[in-house]
RNA sequence: GGCGACAUAGCCAAGUGGCUAAGGCGUGGGACUGCAACUCCCUGAUCCCCGGUUCGAGUCCGGGUGUCGCCU
């Protein structure tokens, strides 16, 4: 057993924190947060952020490292990430990562390169969203495909924001980013890693899901999205969080607040399903963790045995 | 018991005689390499049942069943 890392991974509300924490104590290990909405400060009921009793002492990173206007994406991610895994093996223990962002897992576990761009925080973007306002989602992908068929090939044209994604890339690096990203896909994972991803049965998971917002409008969701958009404003890419965004029309009075918890349960349910798709196709070497059968204790052991 | 309305996919719901029955939601599946809790794609019915009119019926007529409303 040679195991440096343990990823620890799921669709939300399946049980993670919990299972990450026993399992920390077991081996003592230290956890890395990988969400994205937990790294911001303030957000604690809407993202379901580990609270302190819970940590039961372990050490928890990235989690409460920025303020919501501030940017956070997956280079970003990586750079922290990569740091505290070398740290924390410095110091004899186990790196941990566990958290539902597969995206953010991956940049890691392979190591991908997003450092050749740089942060050309450049109006490219923001021109190619008004040519595509302006002339049409078509327009646009039909200039993707006169740089790059392949990746035009691959994004539909509806999909807008990686459309210009892909025109962007090529212009600020000269080169197709279908070919970057086959490229990237070559790569070997960059730590000897073990990867477990929790799942359990779909309605169950719904379920759980359910109720969970339901606590979490008890232990007050509403103040905290109301003092955080009387402080942000709700285009921050934090206020984009699901348990956030669906509050805004309420405030604004464009619905119910019934409506709003509707759309909120919805979208976490989707979101849940998006997560496993993910984890099915991307994570091919995953060890699955049938959490119908096992209880927080015994997953922390079963993924112990399997390292 | 009488009168009236309605009966279209899991739910909501267009359609009023004629191409292989809109759409929305939910569900399920999928994509994804600097916004990823994002963004996007795919996914279903012979229209309550029986009979009739018609070249042709979800769409008209009759009967049955069911639901809702009103009345006694």
């Amino acid at each position: 057993m040679n195991t440096e890392l343990v990823v620890i991974t799921g669709p939300t509300a399946c049980g993670k924190t919990a299972v990450s924490v026993e399992f920390a104590k077991l081996i003592d290990g230290e956890i890395i947060s990988a969400d994205s909405m937990q790294v911001y400060k303030t957000m604690d009921i809407g993202t379901a952020k580990v609270t302190k009793d819970e940590t039961q002492g372990v050490p928890h990173y990235l989690i409460d490292e920025l303020d919501p206007d501030e940017e956070f994406n997956v280079a970003v991610f990586q750079q922290y990430a990569k740091k505290y895994i070398a740290n924390i093996k410095s110091r004899g223990k186990m790196p941990i990562i566990a958290g539902g962002t597969g995206f953010y897992i991956n940049a890691v576990l392979y190591d991908n390169d997003f450092a050749k761009e740089k942060d050309a925080e450049n109006d490219i973007r923001k021109e190619l969203q008004e040519y595509a306002e302006r002339n049409g989602a078509d327009a646009l992908h039909n200039i993707l495909k006169s740089i790059d068929p392949l990746s035009a090939e691959k994004i539909h044209q509806n999909n807008v924001k990686k459309v210009i994604r892909a025109i962007e890339f090529y212009k600020l690096n000269d080169k197709p980013i279908s070919l970057h990203n086959a490229e990237e896909k070559q790569r070997e994972a960059a730590y000897n890693a073990k990867i477990f991803v929790l799942d359990m049965d779909r309605k169950r998971l719904y379920e759980r899901i359910e109720k969970r917002i339901d606590i979490m409008l008890k232990d007050g969701l509403l103040a905290e999205v109301e003092g955080l958009l009387k402080k942000y404003s709700p285009a921050l890419v934090s206020m984009q969080g699901i348990g956030y965004k669906e509050f805004v029309p309420y405030f604004n009075g464009e619905c119910s607040l019934e409506d709003a918890v509707y759309t909120l349960k919805a979208n976490t349910r989707h979101f849940a399903k998006r997560q496993l798709t993910w984890f099915r196709h991307q994570c091919p070497q995953a060890i699955w963790v049938d959490m119908d059968k096992f209880d927080t204790n015994y997953a922390a052991k079963f993924i112990k045995d399997n390292l």
